[in-house]
DNA sequence: GCGACAG
DNA sequence: ATCTTGTCGC
């Protein structure tokens, strides 16, 4: 449990790949909210230039921003500006995205209890996506949310806030989708670390209200877009 | 060989 | 991730 949070961020595709195969057997507690909210909860997000070709290359300007919200209030931000150590693959996101997300969680003045990571947890080839190794580094539980799934497939939910239907593996649920706003296209929520697919959801819902997306993610991938717009200095 | 494939 | 207009709603 420790000694793997103290494990550095690999630099390599066969390190991340051994690391993953390991996280993904790693004992953990179930975390659960006190309430039917958490008191704390932060999101991270990283964007990287709009006028790119290509999916992402090794090199690119980043911009990590991650904010803390207290009794659903944003109370603080932070952002980090840096270069994306790895070019895009599926699979492989830690390598690119891991580290900077991390430097910006760990400026924050505190801790959150949760943290939603813009990725998938338990959805993942060796079942340890970003979401869930960003939790481990940190040792915080964390809750994956994306656009679509990367592996597991999944019916979609009925037409209704707060209607979910399952993301699978085989026979394995790892995630579900979730309807957060009706009349809009679901999220795929990640059991990660320390989380379950229920527990992911019931926190999910518990912090979206007038957005699709949940509060903690859409005011980090604010204020990245934010800051890039900005233009930071150059790297 | 070609498209898919978290971000 | 990013490429993209107008449009509906608070």
């Amino acid at each position: 449990m420790g000694d793997q949070a103290a494990e550095p961020w690999p630099e390599t595709p066969d390190e991340l790949v051994r690391i993953q195969e390991r996280l993904a057997a790693a004992p953990f507690d179930l975390w659960r909210p006190a309430g039917d909210a958490p008191r704390t909860a932060a999101g991270c997000f990283v964007c990287f230039p709009r006028d790119r070709e290509g999916s992402g290359a090794a090199g690119d300007p980043a911009w990590a921003a991650a904010v803390l919200l207290v009794h659903g209030r944003g109370t603080a931000t932070e952002i980090v500006h840096g270069r994306a150590a790895a070019a895009y693959e599926p699979g492989l996101l830690a390598l690119r995205e891991g580290p900077l997300l991390e430097a910006a969680v760990r400026r924050l003045p505190v801790q959150p209890e949760v943290l939603i990571v813009n990725a998938t947890g338990r959805d993942h080839p060796r079942r340890a996506g970003l979401a869930l190794h960003l939790g481990v580094r940190l040792s915080v539980p964390t809750i994956g949310v994306t656009r679509r799934p990367l592996l597991a497939v999944g019916e979609p939910p009925p037409d209704a806030r707060g209607a979910t239907s399952p993301l699978r593996i085989g026979d394995e649920v790892v995630g579900y989708w979730l309807r957060t706003k009706r009349g809009k296209r679901p999220l795929a929520v990640h059991a990660a670390w320390r989380t379950d697919p229920e527990t992911a959801v019931a926190v999910l819902i518990a912090l979206t209200r007038r957005w699709r997306t949940p509060e903690p993610l859409r005011l980090a991938r604010r204020a990245a877009r934010l800051a890039r717009d900005r233009g930071a200095a150059a790297v």
